[in-house]
DNA sequence: CTGTATCCGAGATGATACTG
DNA sequence: CAGTATCATCTCGGATACAG
């Protein structure tokens, strides 16, 4: 007879148990905060010291009010910053880096030290990938490095 | 007369230069590769030492076929593995890390270790963000931490 | 000033079926 | 064995309008 759980199924059950494994791994979830697009910014903006929402909005000029206000509510619960409201007409509201934040700094100095040495190579080997990409294996013979960036 | 352009338009552009900047970022880069959902298993996975696509298939049971054959590709394309194909039958295919990949360990073991560090300082504030937003202000009073970390 | 609420389109992702 | 192709879904993010 067959066995009782197809290999799709079995794939199934395994990414409810990975999802379930990702929830409590700190590695996954400091890789999806940190990943995320806003918040190395805000980290970034707010290292300088505390600041208004106002000022952040207009340093942080691309990124929208919805995606400013959700992203520092999520680090806000993540004890990474504080915000505080002073009642006044109008309100004032400052966001500010917690200690715990601040250790975020040095890691993210890290990542983009690491990124600004080693970076440069993956680069070089997109471009690469992309030109023997772009047309059959035959016409790739001598040709020289570009060493073009960013397309575009 | 009003500014030419609308604070919205501003706005607007702002991201666009925002993203073409984002393209050449190495920091910003190297985060949306080893934040990938599954970049991070394929290295580690890959950390053990060259592996056919099969054996990799069983590991990362929880990745779907299609996810992992396009992880793979993208971490070929950056120059962190390769692909070695063997000609028989069946075709032999085999991933591996270059040393360029195999630099990426590091890195994310600092990550790692920075995350078993302090995340559990932000699984705390995180619950009590949510058990202070789960009630009106005026029920949480006398209440000592109860230190769950994930609901569920 | 500092947000919240709603709608909507684009891209990511999984399931499924098919191929050399 | 090692994929590719296609379709359905689903979440994210932006635009816009409204509110305390």
């Amino acid at each position: 007879m067959p066995p009782t759980r197809t290999a799709a199924q079995r794939r199934a059950e395994e990414r409810v148990a990975y999802d379930a494994f990702l929830a409590q791994c700190p590695t996954r979830q400091l890789l999806d905060r940190i990943a995320d697009k806003w918040v190395s910014l805000a980290v970034n903006a707010l290292a300088d010291g505390p600041q208004r929402y106002s000022r952040l909005s207009r340093r942080l000029a691309s990124v929208s009010q919805k995606m400013l206000t959700q992203t520092l509510r999520n680090l806000e619960r993540d004890g990474l910053v504080t915000r505080t409201v002073t009642p006044a007409v109008p309100v004032r509201v400052e966001y500010a880096l917690t200690p715990l934040g601040q250790g975020l700094v040095p890691l993210m100095r890290a990542i983009k030290s690491w990124a600004e040495e080693h970076m440069d190579q993956v680069q070089h080997a997109r471009a690469a990938y992309d030109r023997a990409e772009g047309r059959s294996a035959a016409d790739r013979a001598g040709e020289g490095a570009t060493a073009r960036t960013i397309p575009g």
